[in-house]
DNA sequence: TATGAATGAGAGTTCATTCAT
DNA sequence: GATGAATGAACTCTCATTCAT
């Protein structure tokens, strides 16, 4: 219905949106665009609303007329993060069949590639994790949700893996398993910090290798 | 029941000292200590000066007295965290003899100690750098100088073995020796979220074994 | 008794208005009803336009769209208090006759009657003229004409009396008149601060006899 | 101790007080004196917390210093208002004996006396009570709470009265108090709002004489 | 040595109002 | 006839900082 519409009108302009619903939707992207970037770059409590609302081209008013706080735009984000890289992952995870070392190595494929295409939303999720941490708010609870779905994921195949013999055994699981999360993050942040200097393929390589190597056992 | 312990400790009385030395110590001393408990699990920025003064049992007007700004405590704090972590390190890096692996094993163990007796100032160091990171702040500088001297010292290890044909050379050093740092923060991090839940022998040993796996050449 | 009231007047449906005259009227009507209600209960400035519109099942651009601002929405209710109680009560007195003794009697049942009936329109002028006091508005103008008039007929009511010598005279007209204005503000407001917890009759003849038995002369 | 000091430092400037203990008292003196002006004019809700500071000749951040909150500010005067107002009358009450007419006649009196000393704090407790009235707001049930200590002692003495067959018994106690209190709060509004119009001695005589005349029995 | 009063810049949030559709 | 996007001014409150004592 929506592309028939857009389909008549040809040469629609994309920066001043015909219709409301467009216009609604080019204003929250362009909000949630920059607030991400910013949330990255300058944490969220060093962001204010109005650096937001003045990247995207709108005003404070408009932050909260889509967003009716600056908590929820972060919230917002939030459930992106989720449905763009957690549940991919764990998804991942799922469909890699059985074999803990697949699933592994599912794991770090598609943390990998979420690292080269989705990074922001990922990162959000660890720097706010970092920011939030003690603070008893709302949003704690909900990244700690977040981080947790994938963390369960991989403690569990980490414990089947040991089960069969395959993981390194003398290391708890739950320990193991948090060490590949902390070399997970560890590297986000790392890439992030120092991006520029690095040479992706090869980064996104040695962290593989690096949780492989460590995980398996000889 | 306090004027006997003030008689048997005979002229040490450290809550109450007798000289203004000792009181301008004890003072120093309590503001750093809440600071640097409170950088930690709140940030920086949500850290009030009040809250530092108030934790230490003084008022507001002291921190200005003693460090002429909020910037200046955690610099005071940065400076312990040099001499606490990074010089130690490196240190213990530079007496391990020029065999590479020795130099590895310096850092991972040096590390580990560290994590388990000075947590709290490394993790200030990986903390302050990601709240910082991209500021421009006269901080942020600061922080790089020191996590750099670090990591160079990583990288000429890491350089040095790959030369040797000891660790592997199919990666990048600049790349390898990030990623090594990048598991060495996280490890801080997940530690300090998550401690309590872990043991902290198995998740030390995951993380050297992490870091040796996936340097050393197989 | 409301459905009553339905029947007789056939084809009007108030739900759902078949022409665009009837649709206006209800929507203004629904806008002024529940402006009133909330401008009692809330206050002028706690009560948002926005609380208005919703109320009535519509959005803030339709009280724009019928009465350009909100200070207007006020000025239309002020004017059915003017229609529905001040000038009923001045006619009242005015057919009263000449007796000052059968013109407050006149008042004081017409205040009484409103008070059960139009009790929310009369206690709008009172709460307005309080909430708008010295506010240099030109509301405030409004309001003081509207319950002038109403204290100009008391007041020559009460000097007639007076001359007559059936009302006390030790006590000034414009005072005299106050204390009874005073008291009739003050019965609406108490009365509807805290009618759930009296017997409207009782309250109201307390009311009357008050306003008598202070006034004439014995 | 203090007074010693005063004693000493003779022609003490009050402007710029020398003590800290002064400064203190006189800030909050003048922010509570200006905060009572502007919350009777204005209402609470129109006064702005700069506006206060501004006519103490402050600024908003020593509002904040020295009472937290907006909020605060009124609770304090809530107190004083308590304390000066309420309290006395209920006291004079209490003092006038056991006879209904002797103590009807403390109340009236006492609050004649207030409406000329401390008309302020008494018309405040009014004014605030049909702002918050239904607001849900911690400050309404404090409002609630000091109305009702005096409408309490009320409606005893009025029940008191009706069974030793002096006042007046056709009416409820409940509804007869309740116009007292009517009268009572509508002449401090009135007198409030026209004082300048009227002659103080003859307004608080016919106050006096309504609530006797329409109270006692004939 | 340390306090407490006070400031001023700026934060998040609310809301009456406008206007294109 | 009515909506929904967006604005801008104003509000409450926070906080690093200064300074007289």
């Amino acid at each position: 219905m929506d592309s028939h519409t857009e389909n008549i009108a040809e040469n629609v302009d994309r920066e001043r949106p015909a219709t409301k619903r467009e216009q609604r939707a080019a204003s929250i992207e362009a909000l949630l665009g920059e607030a991400l970037a910013l949330f990255i770059t300058q944490g969220y409590h060093a962001t204010t609303v109005e650096e937001i609302a003045q990247a995207a081209g709108l005003t404070k008013g408009a932050v909260y007329f889509y967003f009716k706080s600056k908590a929820n735009v972060l919230k917002a984000l939030l459930d992106r993060t989720e449905e763009l890289t957690i549940a991919p992952t764990i998804a991942a995870m799922a469909s890699a069949g059985e074999d803990p070392e697949d699933r592994l190595s599912a794991f770090v494929r598609s943390q990998s590639v979420i690292g080269a295409e989705k990074t922001e939303y990922m990162l959000l999720a660890i720097l706010m994790s970092a920011e939030f941490n003690g603070s008893g708010d709302e949003i704690e609870q909900r990244l700690n949700e977040l981080m947790a779905r994938m963390e369960d994921a991989l403690r569990e195949t980490v414990m089947t893996g040991q089960q069969k013999g395959v993981f390194r055994a003398e290391i708890g699981a739950d320990e193991l398993a948090s060490v590949i999360m902390a070399t997970n993050k560890g590297c986000y942040v790392e890439w992030y910090m120092r991006g520029s200097d690095l040479k992706g393929q090869d980064f996104a390589r040695a962290f593989r290798e690096f949780v492989f190597d460590g995980t398996v056992a000889r």
